[in-house]
DNA sequence: TAATACTTTGAACGAACGTTCGAACTTTTA
DNA sequence: TAAAAGTTCGAACGTTCGTTCAAAGTATTA
């Protein structure tokens, strides 16, 4: 079997023949695992402080070996991207289609993002630290999967201002709130914090209390007198 | 003069004895630019992915030359990320002393920290990325003012709480307080988006209000049912 | 001006890097 | 069971990595 083409990788695609033949099965099996265990090492030491020679000590294969199920080192992390970004995006997209309320949706937007990341924390680390590494074709890929789940965040939120006429600036919104959760790769102890439920619903709070509410005002203009 | 010792490079320390010969503030003043110019290449390529060569030429300097300046790669990104980090410990340092009202101690915390951000784009974007990279003692030591930094935000929230009898996990306020504003560095286009001042405001705005309102209660329950 | 201290450099070090390739091994097919 | 297809590997490729060092160059001091 030559090297995978880039289709049906992973079985990412929606439409059509997943048709494989069992040595197919088996190559994208184990491909699976490949990334998997390349997922743990670039969350240790990055994609640039891990080595090719990491990567296989990881997967139980030599050096030459991986070279058989991608092609690059650069196609290594693309697929764990692209794998890690599309999952999110389509369960997102399931548990959507099951709500109305605009601020229902948003809650389920912070919980689907949270609940992914908890529960796949080294491959979205690799996702969000990783952002850069990709060059050209790869990463303007990843960009355009980024820029569709930012597009509905976007969506979710222009709704939730016109239900409840608020005003505010949805771009800012939307990035705090990447912020806010994405940051989580940074300091999350499984031993110390609660789960993402519990973490969805106090970000979720802060978030939506926070673009709720009326805003206060004239209030900077007295105090900066004193 | 021998390579500098660790003590008073970049003059951080408060303590005595600025005295500093025309010789020694020459070499200051150059490691000084070589730490600039080191900036931008780590803000490009990351840490990792920067080469002593690629330092050595935006240095405008041989290879071995800056090994005249400071001793290892890792103590390069050592010097940057401690002049950045207790530089703006120590501006918020001063401008907390000026202020009692907890709100707006606050609000002042997150503008220092967004002013010293857009105007440190670059070293702030080091220091928030690449806070892995050092190892042992170097690593030490910045998590050690990171730690300092963390816990007089939480502390600025605990007095918040008391003051307006609030109930919340600081803890998760003030992480997603930093995801917030230090997810910045991975948005930010100067061209598009608005100044610190403005920012700052709008950020305090969701975190504050977000924080502060009373929680909305037994909404869930029932929304549960639906 | 001679001696001293400070600064910069080119050349080289061994190690590690991503990648390639042909041969060997294993599984599937005919 | 022989041929074909799929899979793994050791060895090596050329390149780049971080770092060192003796020598040369420049400024400062005596």
């Amino acid at each position: 079997m030559a090297v995978s083409s880039t289709q049906n990788t992973l079985a990412s695609n929606r439409q059509a023949a997943p048709v494989l033949s069992r040595t197919q099965q088996r190559f994208e099996r184990r491909l699976a695992k490949i990334l998997v265990h390349a997922t743990d090492v670039f969350y240790d030491k990055g994609y640039e402080g891990a080595s090719m020679r990491d990567l296989a000590r990881a997967s139980g294969m030599s050096l030459s070996g991986l070279y058989y199920y991608f092609e690059s080192k650069e196609k290594l992390l693309y697929l764990i991207q692209k794998h890690t970004f599309s999952t999110i995006v389509e369960r997102l997209r399931e548990r959507l289609e099951q709500l109305s309320d605009p601020e229902q949706r948003i809650r389920i937007f912070i919980l689907n993002h949270l609940e992914y990341f908890l529960a796949n924390r080294k491959a979205m680390k690799v996702l969000s630290h990783e952002d850069e590494a990709l060059k050209n074709c790869f990463g303007a890929e990843i960009a355009a999967i980024k820029r569709e789940y930012y597009r509905i965040c976007v969506g979710l939120l222009d709704d939730f201002k016109r239900a409840r006429k608020l005003e505010f600036s949805s771009r800012l919104a939307v990035l705090s709130l990447f912020g806010m959760m994405n940051w989580i790769y940074t300091w999350y102890k499984p031993r110390v914090d609660s789960g993402a439920e519990e973490i969805a619903r106090e970000m979720g709070d802060i978030f939506l209390k926070g673009i709720g509410a009326p805003r206060a005002k004239a209030r900077k203009k007295k105090l900066a007198v004193n």
